[in-house]
DNA sequence: TAAAATAACTTGCAAAATGCAAGTAATATT
DNA sequence: AATATTACTTGCATTTTGCAAGTTATTTTA
């Protein structure tokens, strides 16, 4: 008996590192799943469905599975409840962090003549300055987040 | 009389920069043209068709138009040539480097063993201890290039 | 402990995006 | 004048996404 996977295997169309990434990440919703996570706390199926994105669930439950195929995502069982999933990121989906700060970056500079709801965020100019250490305390924050569990 | 666009208008899901930044960026392709012209010196038509994505026409039409649209890509006639359109990035389009960046890095270091035929590229432990410096060096490369034609 | 609520799905169908092949139109080159 | 090149467009098949409505297995509440 087939089984039909509601979600596609990864292929890749070529040897860029940078497109390669797309071939995973170039969609509507693999980047928001992970920024739901680092920055808004989602953890569980509901929390993502509750989100402002308002994603599907079809495409949550496929996107979810990729990206644990894919080792960015890892389901696991809340302690003491049956029913409900814990979805984290891994290693993998934590080093997403400065992709995502950089899109928040580039947007928040370049994307709100376009869409005027995008917030002045006063914090941003701080971030800018060091980026790197404001990334480092993000997955920090995150991993022990995790840890806690 | 109707005139049908090949590109859609952008819309955005909600207030998230993330997000808006993905309404428009997530997509297997764009980032992809940007990665063509700031890395690999694509400018024409036909430099973008011939590259190792081989991006469809039709697609690329569409897409060219799309970035145009938002003011990422610029279109200019090469001078002397009334056929041949040459395609530029903005200072909204150049400022995707960082993004662009990343990505690269954490395809080096999280897809190589997914996607075996990435190459190891020695040089990128030196852009991962300074990669402000990098991209500064990058968009000015690129800006030099675009001014001298 | 039976009924209601909740979490995490699946299914079906419509709409949109993408991919492929084959055009076309306007130059440029030979 | 004939051929080649560049930048497209068109049509159609396939894939992905979006929406609404189920379904199943656990909790929770009355």
């Amino acid at each position: 008996m087939q089984v039909k996977k509601s979600y596609r295997e990864p292929t890749f169309r070529c040897s860029c590192a940078i497109t390669s990434a797309l071939d995973i990440l170039g969609d509507k919703w693999a980047l928001v799943i992970v920024k739901q996570m680092l920055f808004e706390g989602a953890e569980t199926f509901k929390d993502f469905t509750e989100s402002k994105e308002r994603i599907a669930t079809n495409i949550l439950s496929s996107k979810l599975k990729f990206l644990e195929g894919l080792g960015i995502v890892l389901k696991s069982q809340k302690p003491g409840n049956k029913k409900t999933n814990y979805y984290h990121l891994t290693p993998k989906g934590i080093a997403l962090t400065p992709v995502v700060v950089e899109l928040a970056l580039w947007s928040h500079e370049n994307l709100r003549t376009l869409n005027p709801t995008i917030g002045d965020y006063e914090e941003l100019e701080n971030i800018k300055v060091n980026k790197e250490d404001y990334c480092k305390k993000l997955m920090e924050a995150y991993r022990k987040k995790r840890a806690s569990l």
